[in-house]
RNA sequence: UACCCCAUGGUGUAAUGGUAACACUACAGAUUUUGGUUCUGUCAUUCUAGGUUCGAGUCCUAGUGGGGUAACCA
């Protein structure tokens, strides 16, 4: 038989995808007539913004698919009312969309498939392999063994072996409501001396009077995961169904639900390892934490690995995509360099993102051989990587801002940006050659007097002079709009906060990884920045509008730091 | 503790019993109106011990190390 899939590779040749051991199993599902075409699905629980974690397994599943001319359905696994939210719901199925997957019309809850999987409980119990236990929680659990002796067999419930009649009755009461929670339960039969402590009677449907929000109060009983999960998978035809390393436990579970039910598909279940990242956390409850305790200011905090957050910091679908690309998939556990992130992000926005120019920290220029008034125009190119960007004119006159940073009264040969006596090339415009500082009393450097040289434009050098090797960003006094800038750094300065003992993540949270700065002197094109539209301010970095909520702020102009440029500046040239 | 999973340069990922490779990082150089981008080069790898085999990163056994699970969460 003919397989869809992509040709054999070696190694990871440019351009081409790589291939991971899902691949391989999947190839070997179809040359074996196992499966004859490709379904996966995405299965969030509606209890939580996704994260970047969730973006690899969003990616896995329907890249998987795609590739394979298959289909990928998104299913909530709402099976826990008491977690789970509405505005989880729209909140998962934009992020998901915002990452450029669809999932058409194959939209599901597991509260779709409640009947069937009530009908299936009930077959389990009249073919034996399911009881109704009245045994309390805690006996349950010391049944199924002790903690420190997990290798002696658990002890049989009294009420594993009653007739079936009774079971029947007891459930059908159970989904009445005529028990009150944690009366009893829906338990397997299976084996109480299996050493997966899983397969020893596993619960199957608890009892909970909360309110779902979609069947609202019409189910008073509620299946676990296990009686949902698979079953799910089955009736949406799902082929690979895929899942993080912890549910290989569950497997066993998984294959012997669907033996013993009326299944019409038989699905398979293949885990691979979860996304860890250095300097961050990906957790739902410990990002949960970090929200409650006020750490971050919400779920979309440009902080955060959230994907509101990561898409507010100025993240762009694709370099989310191409880092879950680069990664692969395995079943070793591994972390991944932040930086990986980041360097995705700028191979992505330079590309992309348009060039301005802005001031973070102003210094004063007086250009004394530019009359006051006189303005002359520079072409500045919008982006050097598209020749099809055009270019913008900026304005140069006799007062401009350029950066603290890129100025030095002495400095040694490294050093080639502003100092005294030198020169340096104002960027898209002239060489300007400083002559004299002005200080204020304290010695500090308030105002650089230069004067520029009219033959240095359009990055000229006239003949016989030698070249200028720095070149500055700058913005006119004249024309500048003031904007608010934030830089952001890695919310935990430890590059392994879960190492160690429960919370201590929260002690190794960065106190630096927001800084705001006020003030800030910007071209004034940047007036017109719409959310989401990436600049690169030259020299600076990656920056985009602040829209919390996806609104930008009112009252003034905010620009978050998506990722700084690479900077390789030697040490000792500052 | 029991069960399950994992172990390849600093990081991540390939090699499907047949010459250990690719990317990133780091470092060096070239180009450059962004100390960016781009290009070139350099360094560096199979956890340990046995076994099977003509041949083992790959298969087997044991050990060591790491992780997951041991919820009426998913």
């Amino acid at each position: 038989m003919t397989q869809p899939g992509p040709p054999e590779p070696t190694g990871h040749p440019a351009g081409q995808k790589a291939r991971h051991f899902i691949h391989q199993e999947i190839d070997q599902d179809l040359a074996s007539g196992r499966y004859q075409d490709v379904h996966t699905r995405f299965p969030p629980e509606p209890n939580g913004f996704p994260h970047i974690g969730h973006a690899k397994a969003i990616c896995a599943v329907f890249g998987l698919a795609e590739e394979y001319g298959g289909k990928c359905n998104l299913r909530f696994d709402d099976t826990n009312p008491s977690a789970e939210e509405e505005r989880y719901v729209q909140a998962i199925q934009e992020d998901i969309r915002w990452l450029g997957f669809d999932w058409e019309d194959r939209l599901y809850f597991a509260s779709d498939f409640f009947e069937t999987l009530y009908e299936w409980a009930q077959h389990l119990i009249r073919t034996g392999y399911a009881y109704v236990d009245h045994l309390s929680m805690e006996a349950i659990r010391a049944g199924r063994g002790r903690r420190d002796r997990p290798q002696d067999p658990g002890e049989e419930s009294p009420y594993r072996n009653r007739p079936a009649d009774e079971s029947l009755a007891d459930f059908a009461k159970m989904r009445a409501g005529d028990y009150p929670e944690g009366a009893c339960v829906l338990r397997a039969k299976i084996d109480m001396a299996h050493t997966n402590l899983l397969m020893r009677d596993p619960v199957l449907y608890r009892i909970q009077f909360a309110h779902h929000h979609r069947t609202g109060d019409a189910w008073k009983i509620y299946p676990t995961y296990d009686m949902a999960h698979g079953q799910c998978d089955a009736l949406e035809k799902i082929t690979h169904s895929l899942c993080s390393l912890e549910f290989a436990n569950h497997r066993p579970l998984y294959e012997w639900l669907l033996d013993h039910l009326p299944v019409q598909s038989h699905p398979r279940q293949i885990e691979f390892a979860r996304l860890n990242i250095t300097h961050t956390v990906l957790s739902k409850r410990f990002l949960r934490t970090l929200v409650e305790t006020g750490k971050v200011d919400g779920w979309d905090d440009p902080r955060m690995p959230t994907l509101r957050g990561m898409r507010r910091r100025g993240f762009t679908p694709a370099s989310i995509r191409n880092f879950c690309q680069r990664i692969g998939m395995t079943r070793t556990l591994s972390t991944i360099d932040l930086s990986w992130l980041e360097e995705e992000l700028r191979k992505d926005l330079n590309q992309h993102a348009d060039r301005r120019m802005v001031v973070l920290d102003p210094l004063k220029v007086v250009i004394e051989n530019l009359p006051e008034g006189e303005r002359l125009e520079c072409q500045a190119t919008n982006n050097p990587e598209q020749p099809n960007s055009g270019t913008r004119t900026l304005q140069l006159t006799r007062e401009v801002w350029i950066e603290q940073e890129d100025f030095r009264e002495e400095a040694n040969r490294k050093f080639f940006r502003l100092k005294k006596d030198g020169s340096v090339r104002l960027r898209y415009g002239y060489v300007i050659h400083c002559h004299d500082v002005v200080k204020d009393s304290e010695g500090r450097v308030t105002e650089v007097r230069c004067t520029y040289d009219p033959e240095t434009g359009g990055g000229k050098t006239p003949e016989g002079q030698a070249k200028v090797k720095g070149i500055i960003h700058w913005v006119s006094k004249e024309q500048a709009i003031p904007i608010e800038v934030h830089l952001i750094d890695v919310l935990f300065s430890d590059p392994h906060p879960m190492a160690g003992e429960a919370d201590d993540y929260l002690h190794k949270l960065n106190p630096d990884s927001r800084t705001v700065l006020q003030g800030c002197q910007a071209e004034p094109s940047l007036q017109e920045a719409r959310p989401g539209q990436p600049f690169q301010f030259e020299r600076l970095g990656y920056f985009v509008l602040d829209a919390p909520d996806g609104q930008p702020n009112a009252d003034r102009l905010v620009f978050n730091r998506s990722v700084s440029l690479r900077d390789s500046r030697p040490q000792d040239g500052a």
